[in-house]
DNA sequence: CTGAAAGCGCTAACAG
DNA sequence: CTGTTAGCGCTTTCAG
């Protein structure tokens, strides 16, 4: 049996013509090695898993095939989440992974769960890597966007095309990628060289809450002549909002995006938006959980941080 | 051991003291079943696959979040496979899931393996089930839309809007969902109270590919006043080229998609399209594998086919 | 109702 | 270089 064994899996010690043997008798007899108990033997279990909130949409998508790429090449399999932010279901997936005995986690997020909970994951020996920022620093590796920088890069854009109010719809401030982002447009607003007012809402992170935190800054704010949205969704809600108020975009309002989804090219008018390498993100996830996987237990958090660039279309214009 | 195992997994025969005693006691250990040694025991995985050619591709996405949530519900795992229909890594993918023995695979098509290994796939021992078409019948179970029904809508559609001249773009015939496609559309305009002149061109079933056969469709028939795509990717293209070509849409021309990916209705002009039931085909196709795989070995093909219906958007109008 | 014992298919010492 | 022997952690007869 270990001779099989060391032959089939190319392991040192096995003379050549024997390996070649089994090799054939393998393959006369169809035999389709059983995964399942050498991970019972060896205590691994070459899968990892990505929870996302939902992967139709298309940020997670990206992210989730950069991810399943890297794993694919390592021979490790994905298993697919979708937890809808939804703590209940969250908690559910990572029991059941645990219990999976998966190798790493990637979370879109843990703002959602209990202090508590987040302390009982980063203590229960997998490696996870979250794809947003946590206020308190407990033991997760993290993969981001430089979301200040791209907030720099929104806020100096708009300045420089000569906007002097201007509007920031995005998501809640204090979990998630969303605080530095308006940190750094503020920041960059602030060292304009000819004043610049802002006005910073917030709502909820999807298309319909850009619809209403538009629709809210309209109705105080007539003058705004350009709008940074904390996500490219954030951006369509509010895209539609203005044209239903009888503005046009962007010779009434220019408004720019944060993600550069694959929707942003497409839409009328394209939409400007700050690129984040969503694809690469994936990708070092799953590698930063494969480096782990092998250093059992003694691997510690590691952070990656993404460049962003700003794209411009056609929903944003000089005043 | 036994009475502690018929515990923790509620079985018949425990007193319910006892039952009570082992629970507290799992908890205070922090025990963590380990479900890959119940799997060598039991001979189950609980795990199920699905093999499209990205996720990234809306319409995957959303099939993949049907069969998702119906594997969750059922307790199962779902791991995620891109292959790009490269038959290389698909086989590849094939032997990692039978080796992990995952107890059913979906796969959006098996049309670019030659007919052998479409053989082996068919008699492998798991349930599979194909989310297109196959011409010859193996024994794979199929979920998909009603392609004849679509193509007859959309043919219908265009022709009682008076159009007199209508271009069908659309991918290879033979396999897939497009050779129904195409029946159905044909079958409508023939059966039209006025006669209607079609032509039929093949190409890439992506975006890329619309614009391609809508260039081409252009350069030898300028009189066509409509285009009916195959899919809602090759809609995008042939509408890029057909704005490219100076024609207004739907002024000069309409254009009706199939499948409704989300971006149909975002898009300018919005898209008029057949709407296809993604996430209840997912939802559907891990069903069918559920209730196989609990009938071990001794079950027979289903198949499902779901309505269609047609989304009127603003890419088309009357003539 | 509870416990003892065998075994799922593999790997990993350890001898030979 | 090859074979023997213990397990990996669970389920499942089979006795008690």
């Amino acid at each position: 049996m270990a001779t099989v064994s060391r032959a089939l899996n190319g392991s040192y010690g096995v003379k050549n013509e024997t390996r070649l043997r089994v090799l054939a008798v393998a393959k006369k007899l169809k035999y389709v090695p059983n995964r399942i108990a050498t991970g019972l033997a060896t205590g691994r279990s070459h899968i990892m898993a990505i929870v996302v909130s939902d992967i139709r949409n298309p940020f997670f998508a990206e992210v989730t095939r950069g991810a399943e790429d890297e794993a694919y090449e390592a021979g490790y399999d994905l298993v697919l989440c979708n937890s809808d932010l939804n703590p209940v279901k969250q908690i559910h997936y990572f029991r059941a992974l645990l219990e999976k005995r998966v190798e790493g986690i990637i979370m879109n997020s843990v703002a959602t769960l209990s202090r508590d909970f987040q302390e009982e994951l980063s203590r229960c020996g997998v490696p996870i890597v979250l794809l947003n920022e946590l206020p308190g620093v407990l033991g997760f590796s993290t993969v981001l966007p430089d979301n200040f920088e791209g907030g720099m890069l929104a806020g100096t854009y708009l300045s420089r095309l000569g906007h002097r109010v201007i509007g920031h719809l995005t998501g809640p401030s204090k979990h998630g990628n969303f605080g530095e982002r308006t940190r750094g447009f503020l920041k960059a607003c602030d060292a304009a060289t000819r004043k610049v007012k802002t006005m910073v809402i917030h709502g909820h992170q999807s298309s319909q809450g850009g619809y209403e935190m538009m629709k809210r800054l309209l109705a105080k704010h007539r003058d705004a002549t350009a709008i940074f949205a904390g996500n490219d969704a954030i951006a369509f809600g509010a895209i539609r909002a203005a044209v239903e108020s009888g503005l046009s975009v962007p010779d009434d309002i220019s408004i720019i995006g944060f993600d550069d989804v694959e929707f942003a090219g497409v839409v009328r008018p394209p939409l400007s938006t700050i690129h984040c390498p969503k694809y690469e993100m994936g990708k070092a996830a799953a590698e930063i959980l494969l480096r782990h996987a092998t250093r059992a237990k003694s691997w510690s958090p590691e952070h990656r941080i993404f460049g962003v660039k700003l794209i411009e279309r056609e929903s944003s214009r000089a005043v």
